[in-house]
DNA sequence: AAAATATGTCAACATGGCTGACATAAATAT
DNA sequence: ATATTTATGTCAGCCATGTTGACATATTTT
């Protein structure tokens, strides 16, 4: 609170990075995000589990619909697992007809990934049932709440990683967009 | 942008529980979401790697720690996982002398958990580490972040279980403000 | 022709979920 | 006083999804 005194009077020079030890634990952020993330995944997992699917192929499925025609090396990056790990949902999600491989244009050793209309149809099955619960949050809390959300979840995203996960973002907005 | 148009002229009724199907998934939030958790649990990951134990040992540890004496029954509930699954983490963590079970004053039946200064000393270390990543995220949001993050998260949660949870942190800021 | 790259695959293992069955001690109900 | 319910623990085995290491294939680059 004499953080909050202090930013009230103007008086809060705010250094590029302070990093000073924290006093104490934010122990409600650290709980309720938690316990938001868990409601958050919550939701698909019912879906995928009759379908005999689980977070791992919610995963891969998701990106590839943001991101049609991606390497498997890029998939690989972005899920940060092994290719072993990565191959077998990525199986599976072929031989029942959710993706697709096709040999890349320019580089025929690429396989490059892309969902079916039946992968896209369950693709955005799950991002409709997670966007309402976000469409819900936002309009409990008001016009703004969109953008404070983008900001403080930014901000906790490794700053290293921050400017790469925001260009996916943006253009995997824009691949979506023309489709 | 409509909506917001709609609630800049004050033509907005929101009603309790709209839930119309959204137009579009929030594809910012919901992947911000993702890559923030990710690199919110990464940092003690890191640490537990050292030590052998992974995540279930972490929101074992760290439940006990911010609920001293809380029941089994009651840290299953809010793990939602089974006993069998519950007993092999615990067992690690009481072996190793992070977490005590002692028999409850009234009902005998029952062991009570708490952590030991050593599981104590770790729970802290933990959630310091992740303390930082917030406070970072907020020293570049500016005043009124944290407030904003809370009420975002708390939303997000479904309602059934919201206030339960905004209790048991209430609850648990007594209970380690006393000690 | 040789080396590097993109991808796939086999085998084995670890973690942490799960179910089902059963055991024990203590509290509660009849 | 006995019977039942409750809180907890435990054994055994299965599943999903992560890991490492080794190796195969096709293709591109040197």
């Amino acid at each position: 609170m004499s953080a909050k005194t202090a930013a009230a009077a103007g008086l809060t020079e705010r250094p590029a990075a302070p990093a000073a030890a924290p006093a104490q634990p934010i122990w409600d952020i650290i709980e309720l995000l938690f316990f938001a993330y868990r409601d958050f995944v919550g939701d698909p997992d019912e879906v995928l589990s009759k379908l005999a699917f689980g977070r791992a192929h919610h995963r891969v499925l998701h990106f590839v619909n943001r991101n049609p025609g991606m390497k498997v090396a890029d998939l690989l990056e972005i899920l940060n697992i092994t290719k072993q790990s990565l191959g077998r949902v990525l199986k599976q999600l072929v031989d029942q007809g959710f993706v697709v491989q096709k040999e890349g244009a320019q580089d025929r050793r690429q396989r490059l990934l892309f969902v079916t209309p039946k992968g896209e149809a369950l693709a955005l099955k799950l991002a409709v049932l997670q966007t309402e619960r976000i469409t819900r949050a936002f309009s409990e809390l008001g016009p703004g709440a969109h953008e404070a959300a983008r900001r403080f979840l930014t901000a906790m995203i490794d700053s290293d990683n921050r400017e790469g996960v925001l260009r996916q973002i943006a253009r995997a907005d824009h691949a979506k967009a023309r489709s």
